[in-house]
DNA sequence: TTGAAAGCGCTAACAG
DNA sequence: CTGTTAGCGCTTTCAA
């Protein structure tokens, strides 16, 4: 169509106005009549105008726009992106959504072409926190001076120069254990199964990478995380039992095997409480001891971890949750008040939200 | 940082050249001798030059982007946004995704901005497939002249002007019941939950909006999906029987709720096989018969539907699947070639992607 | 091999 | 109220 190549030129000729009358009028200045307006309005329309925000960023030297880079689709984003939509709607700001699908490469091209179409600021929710590749990628990004925020936080010997905003896995092992002990418990269980991408885990060193067989989904596994939990636990006087460390290959609803596992337990040897290192698995185990006739929390106490907070997650799962969504929130007023100056860049500031326990009836206090 | 100022001319001073030898040289021309190239690149380092795209775009008058409008963060378009992340990559395209949170509104400005910004192409997965504000959204895109290809097939009695990419309900459950009553099955039942955004029940005109709601998940009901099964099994001369639709609230866990109302049923009166409109609800179906003892398929039959292909679910279930990769390969193959004007707009062309059957051993003949 | 100059489409003073 | 005139940063002929 001849549409996309009207120029603002084409609209004053048709309204007979010069045009940069046009530019004014199409913009709402006050400054033009509304009869004039009238006509350059219907001129425009009448010629399938439209406005090139190319060279109105250039001429205006700001383009509105703020980048944000993803390493994948799941649900732990949706959350934080509909706050950037709604925050940046407000801003009048435009949000451009890359993914880099847990390429670095991809991620720093992404990041490079966010610079290069002058995006205002960029928040970054990294595919690793440490590394080379990484490394290089920040300077980069701090060297073109746009302002970032990073989604997450840094792992503590890497110092990342951006501002950060997240929670920490310490912080939120630290409730969950805290939590269950003043219910009483004593005897904790893990249940525990492969992290699919995008958690906190696929980000730890012991990553496998895949590569070549990017058709299917990557998981990886958490050593880490479990490492972290038996330290945890063992700091205030616990002890994770092997047999109390269930693990599955199925995330989604290795809980109902897990719930089979248990019951087939004598009682007596049970624990008392299930930590689920997921809310699929706690769910799942949650449901599946409910279908075997095992009352929870009255015979069981089951606390999910890492679940997105969703008060209408099926069945309802106590959890310690992270408020995805106000950390999308966070993040962004972060970000804009970086762009208008409003704080300085300098001293990085690391946001580490805390935790947050939902309550919803899987944990009570331990069975006599 | 004054890096984001440095343009070609500071490059050229510094470099002490003309600017557009500068331009020349940038871009890797072989008239400029490498000598001179050597000094501009170093200087441009130097200087932590970054190319300006708005700029460089509005001169050549392309942009070698598309854009990606998506409803939401859901797992159906990772496979199809890999997919256009790879081809638009060999073709030296950039994507910008864009999510409209099923908010039409947003939509339309988020597509508005997409041509404003002279993308090149769009891929749409349009929130609504009818409606006036659709109606009235079609239509500006249309005046526009820039590509389109839509991610998804129009209802019937719609007609939308631009090329389509999808697979259709009528072919997935002709399917899905050809092969059931192939294997020998007649007695059929049907596990459905509400559809969680982003299913195509969620795009039927039964959409429950609930404004302001917004800190929530959307759920929507699925009575036109069922209504089609039925009629579907009525064609074929089977019924679905009342006490054979099992249904539940709960998407991703109700399997198992389905599973023990089935165990508790005398077994004479169970169908021999059931199809789970949804991958969650079938593979918590299958886990949770399992889990009961009930033996899969030996003793019933599972079929999904709806399932988004991934060989690695657990647990596995045999599925009426749409090749969402392929989908996003065609679609996007479909864009570039529009944009090279190597096919025409104009006779829409609605790719009807065929279904794919995926067994995984949930499903056999019936038992005697 | 390099320089000069005319745009790309629009904004934003400044004049009238 | 409307027109004039510089740019914004880069590409791209066309000369030198």
């Amino acid at each position: 169509m001849a549409a996309k190549k009207t120029t603002i030129h084409d609209v004053a000729r048709e309204a007979d106005v010069d045009y940069s009358t046009v530019s004014l009028a199409l913009r709402g200045d006050r400054r033009i009549r509304s009869y004039t307006r009238q006509r350059i309005q219907t001129a425009a329309h009448r010629l399938g105008y439209v406005p090139n925000q190319l060279a109105r960023s250039l001429s205006r030297g700001a383009t509105h726009t703020i980048g944000v880079m993803l390493t994948d689709i799941h649900r732990g984003f949706t959350d934080p992106l509909e706050e950037f939509q709604d925050i940046a709607d407000r801003a009048r700001y435009m949000i451009s959504v890359h993914f880099c699908s847990w390429d670095q490469a991809r991620e720093r091209a992404g990041l490079r072409h966010f610079c290069e179409s002058r995006v205002e600021g960029v928040i970054w929710a990294p595919a690793q926190w440490y590394g080379e590749t990484f490394a290089q990628t920040v300077e980069n990004m701090k060297a073109t001076g746009v302002p970032v925020v990073m989604l997450g936080l840094q792992h503590p010997p890497y110092d990342v120069p951006f501002h950060q905003v997240g929670t920490s896995l310490r912080d939120r092992l630290t409730m969950a254990l805290d939590y269950l002990m003043g219910l009483g418990h004593r005897h904790i269980g893990l249940a525990s199964a492969p992290a699919p991408a995008g958690t906190e885990a696929s980000t730890a060193p012991e990553r496998q990478a895949d590569h070549g067989a990017h058709h299917s989904r990557r998981y990886f596994s958490q050593p880490e995380g479990i490492a972290m939990v038996r330290q945890a636990m063992q700091a205030r006087g616990l002890a994770l039992a092997e047999q109390d460390l269930f693990t599955t290959a199925d995330n989604d609803y290795g809980g109902v095997e897990i719930a089979v596992h248990l019951f087939r337990r004598p009682r007596e040897h049970w624990p008392t409480a299930v930590i689920a290192a997921d809310d699929r698995l706690g769910r799942a185990l949650t449901k599946g001891l409910w279908a075997l006739g095992v009352k929870v929390p009255e015979e069981i106490s089951v606390l999910g971890f890492d679940v997105p907070p969703d008060e209408t997650g099926q069945p309802p799962l106590t959890a310690v949750s992270q408020d995805s969504r106000r950390m999308g929130t966070l993040a962004m007023d972060l970000l804009l008040q970086l762009i208008k100056h409003q704080i300085p860049h300098q001293p990085q500031k690391i946001t580490a939200m805390p935790p947050r326990l939902v309550e919803a009836g899987t944990c009570g206090p331990p069975r006599k």
